[in-house]
DNA sequence: CGCAAATTTGAGAGTCGTCAAACATAGTGG
DNA sequence: CCACTATGTTTGACGACTCTCAAATTTGCG
């Protein structure tokens, strides 16, 4: 657990719509911080609980389960998965602050959604949130932007399984993650690695030792350097981007 | 060229609702038909073009152009792609009637997408559209529904692509296909696909020759059956549902 | 400090990507 | 109508990589 106690930041919430914005950072996770801080302008914060998780590993909702709220990770890092019948695993996605959960689902929750380090979430009542959008076309649009921005992500994961090479994938992955400022200081070049080599790996649809076999790979070639499992070191972006394509 | 005119078929629209519906079919495409009814009863309609491209092949869009117009599939195939940098091109979806594209995309277009066969494509202006979205509860509720569906198309994909053996994904790519009640007759267990092996390796994140050899050990394990390279039938649905686990 | 869990490394079998060539198909023009 | 051609598909061979199983090592926590 890296104990980690991440705090928002505010910034200036960007025109709310859906097509705004001229382009999206290259390979970035999005403008979730933003997201945050607009939540808070909207009505759904007064129909929304926070909820804390003191730890790492503990369950939000479980595939099968009904529906009963949507969540808005305020901080912290949440894992999305769905177990698969072979037994297997897969990480969907990785969720920060600001990002929504449970926008794709129906009834019942199709995905199990975990903590991976202390978190807060924004708890709010489907049942109010549905009477709420019906008059209120801001929030809509809102929520919008955000399946919007969950797609997009959806279709980074897709680019990121679609490499055949391994390392490339790892490589994708870190500089996925470099854009989560709570854990990537750009200054020092320091990366911290709120989930395990599993959760790694079942994300990237691979295993714990290939996954590491990659970590080592980019060690020998000087990408990155490995303080701890859990902690990374970027030693050159450029060689990462090169890598990542 | 498959040469095929699907005609839409209709169905009684379900509630307008994003939970409603208690279960999503085992790995089915969703409830993508019964979406375009719907367009049809909103007043999305009235300021849609239908267009027709007589062929497949076609550019709808590329990635980098501005966006005008958001596309709805009223009849055919689409393939949506992104070319990434090493010259490899990523499918991210195909689209079927009843899709909504562009979604995802804000300001420019981000993917590139092409018609598999003859498609017949409604044409919305971007403006119109967002000012009715503005005053439309509904139609907002209802674009909604379709960027969770389109989302949940996604974390299938991404289901698919961590499947880390190529027989399986390709069992689940044609089960995924079988869906599609134009391409697939549920009687004959006849299955169309409109699109090449090359579509489909970069679909799958793998080469035309991997795919092609799933296709034979498929055949060979009497799952399937070649009657052309685009015309399939399916010998043992259990079997199929089995693999692609 | 000690222990359980996670990570890392190693060895062998199988699978995939690459390159190359044979084959089939559809569309074209004579 | 048929031959021709370009495109798409299938098969083969080989090297590289990944998965599996196993063991050694490190880490993090009580």
């Amino acid at each position: 657990m890296t104990g980690q106690t991440p705090r928002m930041r505010q910034k200036a919430p960007p025109p709310l719509e859906i097509r705004a914005r001229p382009f999206g950072r290259r390979n970035g996770t999005g403008p979730a911080p933003t997201i945050l801080s607009r939540i808070e302008q909207t009505d759904l914060i007064k129909i929304a609980t926070a909820i804390p998780y003191p730890k790492g590993g503990i369950t939000v909702f479980t595939e099968g389960e009904e529906i009963h709220y949507l969540y808005v990770v305020a901080q912290g890092a949440l894992r999305i998965s769905r177990h698969l019948e072979g037994g297997r695993r897969q990480v969907l996605a990785f969720m920060w602050p600001g990002d929504v959960c449970g926008l794709a689902e129906q009834g019942h929750h199709i995905n199990s959604a975990e903590t991976l380090t202390p978190a807060l979430l924004y708890r709010i009542p489907i049942d109010h949130l549905r009477r709420l959008l019906s008059h209120q076309p801001r929030l809509q649009l809102h929520l919008l932007a955000k399946a919007a921005h969950e797609l997009r992500a959806a279709q980074r994961q897709i680019i990121l399984l679609g490499q055949p090479d391994m390392t490339s994938r790892v490589a994708a992955f870190i500089l996925d993650l470099c854009q989560q400022f709570h854990y990537f200081d750009a200054r020092s070049a320091d990366l911290r690695l709120p989930m395990t080599r599993f959760d790694i790996a079942d994300y990237l649809g691979t295993t714990p030792e290939t996954v590491t076999r990659a970590f080592t790979r980019l060690e020998e070639g000087g990408v990155i350097l490995r303080l701890s499992p859990k902690h990374l070191q970027i030693r050159s972006m450029p060689k990462l981007m090169a890598l990542s394509r």
